[in-house]
RNA sequence: GGAGCCGUGGUGCAGCGGUUUAGCAUAUCGGCCUGUCAAGCCGAAGAUCGCGGGUUCAAAUCCCGUCGGCUCCGCCA
């Protein structure tokens, strides 16, 4: 019995109609004289009643089946009786009489659930994720996952890309995230790399004539997992030649307007708001700000440079900066809670979490004693304190007071529900650093990629303070996550060699590592640049989820495992002699 | 590498030194029931409390270790 329809065509028209329908048992109420079966699909549910009175064969095959048996059926379409309508029901005006029924496969008890909202280990959820799946919050999230995809795909392929695939087996490359290592069996010894991401080839697609590519590209990294990060996730990758920024920002801004209208029916105001990195982590602490609600950090060096309070004055004397957050209304948080900020705040990296409560005839901190009666009032004056506030202070060198401060208010924003759920706030980071220097490595790294082009203006501080170059890059940022970043690359092969050299690769490593690359340029390279966008982290947030293992169909564990096909395992010894490996024992 | 939370019938939770023969809800199984859609009513079965060790007259309960899940820090060009 093949199926004339799915549940949701039907409605009142095919009333009368003699329907064939396929699915799963997702209920089923068995009143003795009558029972009710709701048969589930992938589009939706709809009730089939059996009533010996139909057909006393079906009848007693109904009162066997069991719930995600796969059942065929035919029988009539009917009107409900009026008052057994089911107005949550797409189907719930009509119902379908049974005449026939077969069972194609029979079910054991599910572990869990079929049905949204279940709490239930993520463990069981992932072992079984077939039977996940099919519970329709999730069902729901891949659909979204293929329609954003497509929406993804019909805009680039209207505006002019190709879509091409670049290797998974790859060069393994020193930067960036630690790579997933794949052993040649042809080349003992030798391994591949999975990609990091498709940066290289996109860009010899450029030297290449392709002008517009764009791929739906896995990506690989090998770092510990995150709520927000996989092992493995996909990226809407592109690259663009003859562009600048302006045409990349108009171009994406267009798109997420189409995949956000289109996917969710949500509008999505055009051109988006643009910060500069530094305003960006002075004000909120962070590079990908949250910026669907204030609390603004607030710089105060200049007026506590010289108070008697060591921790500001001495701080202020290393180089360092003293910042504070007026966390309004919150005098009335208890001892506790303002020592849980300074647990957070120390956890983020300060040695100390300095406070003072405002409330209408004292102030109650550990700091004010050092604080002449002037100087305080020029402090609550600047961080614009009434009664009623609480002030937090945080004081280090500027990148440890950024970031201590930053989660402090997102924490604060969380804490005091200050964020509207249903707001979306795109904005664009731009001006970023091109470099940073590691204290570890004792080198200045990429802030975000080799091939990221320095701002011209900037192009002679390269050899006086290459910290003070600004890079051509840009983070498009949702909700304070980062959902997008790229960069203009660099397009000429001296300017390459200089990037590298910045970075203390030397250059028989440069042409080791990246030599096909700087050979490329020297071919004619159209000037290029690109973008890639987290298609996980953007569904996770289109879908109103807090992790990004439901939007993918086979996530891993924190601990980088698949409880369902219990990857990774060890492999045979003939296995391992075929790739000239060795397990050295712990 | 580090911090925190969690692990008790299939599932979700309660119990946190002895009054527990480990309680509740739901699922499961059986019976009754012709308009339910979280169906209802009656009944039954089902867990040695993640695993190992220790403390104690006595451990699901306290301690140590370990495994697994989640969240976070480090890490993630």
């Amino acid at each position: 019995m093949k199926r004339t329809h799915r549940t949701t065509e039907l409605d009142l028209q095919n009333v009368g109609e003699k329907v064939i329908l396929n699915g799963w048992i997702n209920g089923r109420r068995d009143h003795g004289g009558l029972i009710f079966i709701d048969l589930r699909d992938r589009f939706g549910l709809i009730q089939i009643v059996f009533s010996p009175e139909v057909d006393q064969e079906a009848f007693h095959l109904a009162e066997q089946v069991r719930n995600e048996y796969v059942i065929a059926v035919k029988g009539k379409v009917c009107r409900r009786p009026q008052e057994t309508e089911n107005p949550s029901l797409k189907t719930g005006k009509i119902e379908v009489y049974v005449e026939k029924m077969e069972v194609l496969s029979a079910a054991r008890t599910p572990p869990f659930y079929i049905e949204n909202d279940i709490e239930v280990d993520e463990n069981l959820r992932l072992k079984y994720r077939y039977l996940d799946l099919r519970r329709p919050e999730m069902r729901d999230n891949l659909i979204l996952r293929h329609r954003v995809i497509k929406i993804m795909r019909d805009f680039l392929d209207k505006n002019g890309f190709l879509e091409i695939e670049t290797p998974m087996l790859t060069k393994s490359s020193p930067e960036g995230a630690r790579d997933y290592l794949v052993p040649s069996r042809v080349h003992p010894g030798q391994f591949y790399a999975l990609p990091q991401s498709p940066q290289i080839f996109k860009q010899l697609l450029m030297v290449a004539g392709m002008e517009q590519y764009f791929q739906i590209a896995r990506c690989f990294r090998d770092e510990d997992l995150r709520a927000d990060r996989q092992p493995e996730f996909t990226q809407l990758d592109m690259e663009m030649s003859f562009i600048d920024e302006e045409d990349i920002f108009t171009l994406v801004e267009q798109l997420v307007q189409d995949i956000f209208g289109q996917g969710i029916g949500r509008r999505v105001d055009i051109p988006f708001p643009r910060i500069a990195y530094d305003e960006a982590m002075k004000k909120y602490g962070s590079d990908k700000p949250d910026l669907r609600f204030g609390l603004e950090i607030q710089d105060i060096t200049a007026i506590v440079k010289d108070v008697d309070f060591k921790v500001f004055s001495a701080a202020v004397q290393a180089g360092g900066v003293v910042r504070a957050i007026n966390a309004k209304t919150c005098a009335s948080f208890t001892r506790r809670e303002i020592d849980d900020l300074g647990k957070m705040a120390v956890q983020n990296g300060a040695r100390g979490m300095a406070w003072i409560v405002v409330t209408e005839n004292e102030l109650k901190s550990p700091i004010a004693k050092f604080f002449s009666p002037e100087k305080m009032q020029e402090l609550l004056a600047a961080l614009k304190a009434q009664p009623g506030d609480l002030l937090l202070f945080a004081a280090d060198q500027p990148e440890v007071v950024a970031r201590v401060l930053g989660n402090l208010r997102l924490e604060l924003g969380k804490r005091l529900k200050l964020v509207d759920e249903n707001i979306l706030n795109f904005i664009w980071v731009v001006d970023f650093p091109l470099l940073e220097y590691d204290q570890e490595e004792k080198r200045y790294v990429a802030v975000h990629h080799p091939f990221t082009s320095p701002q011209v203006t900037d192009y002679a501080l390269l050899d006086t303070n290459p910290g003070a170059v600004k890079a051509r890059a840009y983070d498009l940022i949702l909700n304070g996550t980062e959902i997008g970043g790229g960069s203009i690359r660099i397009h000429r092969r001296d300017w390459q060699e200089k990037m590298f050299s910045l970075l203390n690769i030397s250059p028989e490593e440069a042409e080791d590592k990246f030599g096909y690359l700087l050979e490329a340029f020297q071919y004619g390279t159209p000037p290029h640049g690109g973008i890639a966008f987290g298609i996980d982290r953007l569904l996770m947030i289109m879908a109103g989820r807090q992790s990004i293992r439901d939007v993918m169909a086979f996530p891993k564990t924190q601990s980088a495992s698949c409880p369902m096909t219990e990857a990774p395992s060890p492999v045979s010894p003939k296995q391992l002699r075929e790739l000239a490996l060795k397990i050295r024992e712990k």
